[in-house]
DNA sequence: ACAGCCTATTAAAACGTTTTAATTATAATT
DNA sequence: AATTATAATTAAAACGTTTTAATAGGCTGT
């Protein structure tokens, strides 16, 4: 079917090793050589395979990218950015959805391994998955955590300064007047809140009420003394707690103001126009390839702090004087 | 680092011929060995490397996925269906996102080629990049177009039944009593328009009128004789068919009815809560790596229509009397 | 004219498998 | 006991590369 270094070989009527050499312009060679083998191999349409050359490097030119759930709006862009970057440097690209199972993801490590990958990039894994990506780390096969944090201090991560992001939203809510503010739901990212109570602390207002659930959020937007706005964990969590408001029969903004995190498409949609804070979602994914790349160059690499941006759309506004 | 063929038959003291044919139970070996072998292999967590046995057979076990951008919510639960089919296959799933780029679709091809690639599944391609993927078709490295109408006879596609969708949506608005109705926009699927014709004349219903673009449906919205429903091409356009009816003035379903295409994720929330048509994603994606899959061993597949669905929401309803 | 040096090329080994054909060991038949 | 048939094992080749070390062919300088 397709040429291979053999047939190349003898047509250009040299031995292989020239053909080898030539497609890397040695210095060896000499150029008149080079010029007619170049010139046979463009004409016969040759590339080497990733094969033959993968088994004498014992390099396969493959990483493989893990995350649980690609159809959750977020990590899309993830997936985009990790990728341009990859076909950029002639990696392949495997990716191995998880689906959040456990079982899953072990059989998803194993093909991986099977197919010789060159580097690992995870975002969501399973805490006994963890002695396996380890595993992988030490022995050659460096791994990255994306948008995570890493669990391992050998293996860097690229992270949205969540702390940082956790501020920007408190500072934007206190700047409209908000005093009673709430924080739903806490379960994930903990830095998130810390900056808002750092922020609190610092500007010396109440530092946010913390609502696990969505019936903590319910009976304090009951209570005499509500919350007049909600920083959500996500975006996905801001659409949660507008709808609960709604239910209540508080309006957003009016009577609600809520910010979100991530900035997924549809938080720009006029049903929603939610203050939020942006996630470069893309930038995280070829950021944390790039970091990949290196490491699997041999070059030793931080883990990477990515800026946060707010985006103030119309699910926030100025507290009303009267309730305050 | 890891163990190769060659230790494990060091270590039970045969030779690597025993070792490959104990692993995969041929009858030759003898039963006793086949034990002690396979003991050992799995003792010292031996798996046999895919590049050794890929060069051999000049299988990689290795696809493709092409498509042009996974963030249209549309796309990741195909690619979640077309990952779990392979990776239970023992197949690696090499994605490409193209980004609409031509030259990325080509790098990306080129990439697939180098890998030795054994089959593509396509979404979206390039008009130039036809003659390309015919040409893998032929040297054996099936093609298969998922969602999306195949370009040749010798490439089968998975496509849902987009005649029968549009039926669906007609006869859904029919029963409703809807008599005047618009169709936006043609520009993708001609067949979901044709569907609806079809089922027009059938009935002697009025076809529906077909809106090109958004200043089409704006003054035909706008027109005395306005229709009271509009069958959208997909979700996505639905909800910008809400958002301009929205904006004349029109509420939906009270003034006009919506029906989508797709249901995808936020169809389903409060906010827009769309009657649409469902399309089993997820089966699709399965569907066309089994199709990939057969192939691959060989056999020979058909095309495939899958069968759409309503799903009946809220962004319908009854036609008011005084107005028909 | 011959040792010694470049320069250009190539033979050969290695990477990890699978598979075919050959070899060895064992059992069965005369 | 010698031959044949059968069962079990293995040597070797092949897949497509890269790389190292060896070879051949000219030159140079004496």
């Amino acid at each position: 079917m397709t040429a291979t270094i053999k047939d190349v070989a003898k047509k250009a009527n040299v031995s292989i090793a020239t053909v080898s050499l030539s497609l890397k312009d040695d210095p060896r060679i000499a150029k008149i050589t080079k010029e007619k083998v170049v010139k046979i191999a463009k004409q016969m349409n040759y590339f080497p395979s990733n094969l033959g050359r993968a088994l004498q490097s014992s390099r396969s030119r493959l990483v493989g990218y893990i995350l649980s759930d690609v159809s959750t709006s977020f990590y899309n862009q993830i997936v985009q950015g990790i990728g341009e970057f990859a076909t950029d440097k002639g990696y392949g690209l495997l990716i191995g959805i998880t689906d959040g199972s456990e079982e899953h993801e072990i059989k998803l490590l194993r093909l991986f391994r099977e197919k010789s990958i060159d580097g690992i990039i995870v975002s969501n894994w399973h805490r006994k998955s963890e002695s396996n990506l380890l595993q992988f780390n030490m022995n050659n096969v460096p791994v990255v955590v994306c948008s995570a944090k890493s669990f391992h201090q050998s293996i860097p991560d690229v992270v949205i300064d969540n702390n940082k992001g956790g501020r920007l939203a408190m500072e934007h809510l206190a700047g409209l007047g908000h005093k009673r503010i709430a924080y739903c739901f806490s379960d994930e990212s903990i830095e998130r809140y810390k900056g808002c109570v750092e922020f609190a602390k610092q500007k010396k207002i109440q530092p946010p009420a913390l609502c696990h659930t969505e019936a903590d959020l319910r009976r304090l937007l009951k209570s005499p003394k509500r919350p007049t706005a909600v920083v959500a964990f996500s975006d996905f969590v801001a659409i949660q707690v507008k709808h609960t408001a709604e239910k209540i029969g508080l309006r957003i903004p009016h009577d609600l103001s809520i910010t979100g995190f991530d900035d997924i498409w549809i938080a720009s949609l006029p049903e929603f126009d939610l203050t939020t804070i942006e996630q470069p979602q893309r930038e995280i994914g070829k950021l944390s390839m790039e970091l990949l790349w290196l490491r699997m160059k041999g070059e030793n690499v931080k883990s990477q702090l990515v800026q946060p941006r707010l985006v103030v759309r119309k699910s926030t506004s100025l507290i009303k004087k009267q309730r305050n």
